[in-house]
DNA sequence: ATTTTAAATCATCTCAAAGATAATAAATGT
DNA sequence: ACATTTATTATCTTTGAGATGATTTAAAAT
């Protein structure tokens, strides 16, 4: 499956499965949106055991460092992306989920614009976009990972506005509903879709249009993000789309 | 504030502070619910610095254990209950949480029946249930823990039926009803409370009645388990309540 | 024994939001 | 000029949440 020759950063050997250590890690599962389907992003297992094979961003936690830091500076590292959502998924903590050593792991999921990111560095680093539809085997029990941050991202989506967060700055209405029906799964009407997400204003039309994907053209919206924060300031329950 | 000389477990002293080690906690979040209050179980920190200052019910997590191994092992060890509904809470993971050493911990929290608790083992470890709204400076992060498990568990409560897991086996809708408004800490109106409790046919009504609370007295119900195994499987939306 | 009382229970009504469907508008390609 | 496709506006229907009125029940008070 992986067959080049290649350095991995590891473990010291002399610890290996042979130490009393409690090792931490945080993994990353790090989603993009591209032409209606949700991304992934892995990349290659750097310690050993299983060094090489298809897995999750992931690093061990320093031990001078938050468990959140830890998570954006590995995202740094492979994508050079900062201040991008992120939020905890949760805690893989069985004593034998990794073979090498002790290890529990805190899974944490983030959303990014594949615009954004710094392509040359993911080459660097080795990493690939999957869609989330077709993964490879991941190490360990990253693709339970995977399954259950997609099933909070679906369960989160519904009382947070964070479609946004994989689109660019600017987007129009049925980029956005694109969004929606990969993160649901299922078809939405473009009219309701359209009217709910609108009823809350926090959507600013803007006097441009996009034409990419249409004859008409779509006009180009952006998220008010001052608006946003002032409503669920005041209790403003969003639980919609 | 805590003046009895007593003997801790601690973490041996030649590594405190001075070892690179990683520990691993969790501390339980543990609720019970009794005339109208939600309650919180406390103990007296066992471990140096700060041992004997009020705390959540924790423990290290042993090199060989599972995270949830270990909560489910120390909130055994305090109440001699099993099988109790427990959920991660979150994972508190900064650099500098605990002035002894490093060690992130898995908070979880807990919905157990007062009336099933071990007495003599609550007593036996010093551990005390406090109302919720009253609770005494905590040690480290573990005020800001509570707060959180409040808000998921008011979260949670929304869409999947848990009140029934800090009541008796058998109880009435107006108790079920003191729970939530004890959860969401707002009063509920007792008739549509009751339309929607049962609109969704998981209570189960039985012969008896509880006349403890009332001159009419009540009528007891209890939970269909299975139903409602049956429901959610099927993609019922319990987002009710 | 009758009345009072407080909860428990049943029954309607109103309003708003969700979902289904129809109709129109604006471009592009033929 | 017309057909086609996507975007957009406008209605209609149904459902469910919340508010409120009315009735039952059994114990306590008179």
């Amino acid at each position: 499956m992986y067959e080049e020759k290649q350095e991995f950063e590891s473990v010291p050997q002399d610890l290996y499965k042979q130490n009393d250590k409690m090792y931490v890690a945080t993994d990353c599962i790090i989603f993009g949106f591209d032409s209606g389907n949700l991304k992934l992003l892995l990349f290659r297992r750097r310690v050993s055991p299983l060094a090489g094979e298809w897995s999750l961003i992931g690093s061990f936690v320093k031990l001078d460092e938050d468990v959140s830091t830890a998570a954006e500076r590995v995202l740094e590292e492979i994508t050079g992306l900062k201040n991008v959502y992120m939020e905890e998924l949760k805690v893989y903590g069985a004593a034998d989920r990794d073979p090498g050593f002790r290890c529990i792991s805190v899974g944490q999921y983030a959303l990014i614009r594949l615009s954004d990111y710094d392509r040359k560095l993911v080459k660097e680093h080795g990493a690939e976009w999957f869609d989330v539809e077709e993964l490879p085997d991941l190490v360990l029990d990253h693709n339970q990972m995977v399954k259950e941050a997609l099933e909070k991202l679906k369960q989160k989506a519904r009382i947070q506005p964070l479609g946004f967060e994989l689109l660019p700055e600017k987007f129009t209405i049925p980029q956005l509903q694109s969004v929606y029906e990969a993160i649901f799964q299922k078809p939405l009407d473009a009219r309701n879709f359209r009217k709910k997400v609108l009823s809350h204003n926090v959507l600013v039309k803007l006097d441009e249009k996009d034409k990419t994907s249409s004859k008409r053209g779509a006009y180009l919206y952006k998220f008010d993000h001052n608006r946003y924060k002032k409503l669920t300031e005041k209790g403003y329950d969003f639980e919609i789309w």
